[in-house]
DNA sequence: TTAACTGTTCGCATATACGGAATAATACTC
DNA sequence: GAGTATTATTCCGTATATGCGAACAGTTAA
């Protein structure tokens, strides 16, 4: 009866799954009617109707009159997300001291599924006309495109960067991305060497970034920040002096604070 | 077999309400092994284990070495939630400004449910040691305990706002909370009248704030915003006075905003 | 009034989720 | 390093929760 190729999903729950999709249809395509959805997703209404009840005893999902939509408890749930990370409660303001700071972009970056997420960012004055967030969701970036994950990157072992690469390839985001396995390593030796990183178009043409590690008492790696702007904005030395030192002080700073905020526990 | 009294959840989809409950079990309590889960739900090893494993694949969840916890897509998902919203695109920056420009906290709510959620806050230089933001989940708050609240309240009908009540009531937070309807009702009148709304240590003892409506063009509201401080900072002309005007005009320039981008439709 | 939409409820056949026991993969003890 | 607790994970038979289609109930349009 079973179409084969169905042991992938061995041991799972299959209305998980689908409760799933539906939230995430309703993320990117903001809300929608049963009829819809049950359209889009090639389900039956009732079936639909169920999932949508269900989901909104929780307060995953909000009637909007004829349409459903996901409702703000996911907001306040992602969030508590976030502050379940030390690193995100701590880097937070100085994330938002650095986009001041520089005027460009800020961000606060970790791994997870061996890509990166943005955690946190903060907007500076002399970006405020580039508008790049435009997407709905924000997707975890491969490691290689972005000054972040190649900090990242280069405070991680060989083996654990293989293990990466194989999962998620080299793909190429723009013409000064990099493709090639041997280039990489050699510029995460180099990176790993000076401490941070340069992020020259590789993600994104006309944007330009540094980026820097944040390692915890033991040495390995947190995550990492970034300030990033439009080439128009960072070049010459501001981009090489300026910005990269203010990057490599913040992240200096927020390794500090998170030392000693562990080894002096504060309150509670 | 079945206990009576089930008849509440006909319709739905248990499994779906499980996974839920493991998400926010382990939002509340951070991250847990399968047993430890299994013990707090009361449900076999086996049977949480295939609600995680399924979570794993929609990365919902991570797993940690031997322990299972919410992953950063969940974040990302929450955040994607907020960006549906026009108000929270247009208000994010102007609460900004309006923490740095009086130093205190600033909030932005809008209602869900019947309850204020707090969909951005910032936070002024002034307050800065003061972190009262200590509950990993914030959770919604009644409306009539809030400067946010109660801004509201009092741009709503007489009939939403009964039923609001009838709904959840007037808990009591501290001694200065109104739990007296007609008392409150008078307070909204007032409210309304002048256009803003104070909170005297209502929520919480020793803090207070100030909070004004947002409508949108055909005079619906929104949303609130509201700054709010310690009673040691906010107090007498600087309270009544320049963080009212502070507020109120923030509150204008977000509206004549989103009237803007409603009638002139900006790019896409 | 009819027609064409919605969202919602109901009942039945069957796919599927549950718990218990067996297994694998760990970390501790002596 | 063998033995003993811990884990997490897999496997299966049965009870049941699930998903579909069809009927029902509101709304809007014509």
């Amino acid at each position: 009866m079973n179409d084969a190729a169905t042991r992938e999903n061995a041991g799972t729950r299959r209305s998980v799954s689908r409760a799933i999709e539906i939230v995430d249809t309703l993320a990117r395509r903001g809300s929608l009617g049963v009829t819809d959805l049950a359209g889009v997703l090639d389900l039956s209404k009732s079936t639909v109707h169920a999932y949508l009840k269900t989901l909104e005893q929780s307060g995953y999902v909000v009637r909007d009159g004829e349409k459903y939509a996901l409702g703000y408890e996911l907001s306040l749930l992602g969030e508590s997300v976030r502050n379940q990370s030390q690193l995100y409660q701590i880097a937070r303001d100085e994330i938002d001291d650095l986009a001041a700071e520089t005027g460009l972009y800020a961000h606060l970056t970790v791994v997870e599924n061996g890509r990166g997420v943005n955690l946190y960012q903060a907007k500076g004055e002399d970006v405020g006309r580039y508008d790049y967030q435009t997407e709905k969701i924000q997707r975890p970036e491969p490691l290689h495109v972005t000054a972040t994950g190649k900090a990242i990157l280069a405070s991680l072992s060989r083996e654990r960067v293989e293990s990466i690469l194989d999962r998620h390839g080299l793909p190429q985001r723009t013409p000064h991305t990099i493709t090639d396995r041997d280039a990489l390593f050699e510029e995460l030796a180099a990176i790993d060497e000076r401490g941070y990183a340069y992020n020259d178009e590789e993600e994104v043409e006309g944007f330009r970034a540094v980026g820097a590690p944040i390692c915890g008492q033991d040495g390995e790696v947190l995550g990492a920040l970034s300030a990033s702007g439009p080439t128009s904005i960072l070049r010459g030395d501001f981009f090489r002096e300026e910005t990269r030192d203010a990057v490599t002080r913040t992240a200096n700073l927020i390794e500090v604070t998170i030392t000693m905020s562990n080894t002096f526990p504060s309150n509670s």
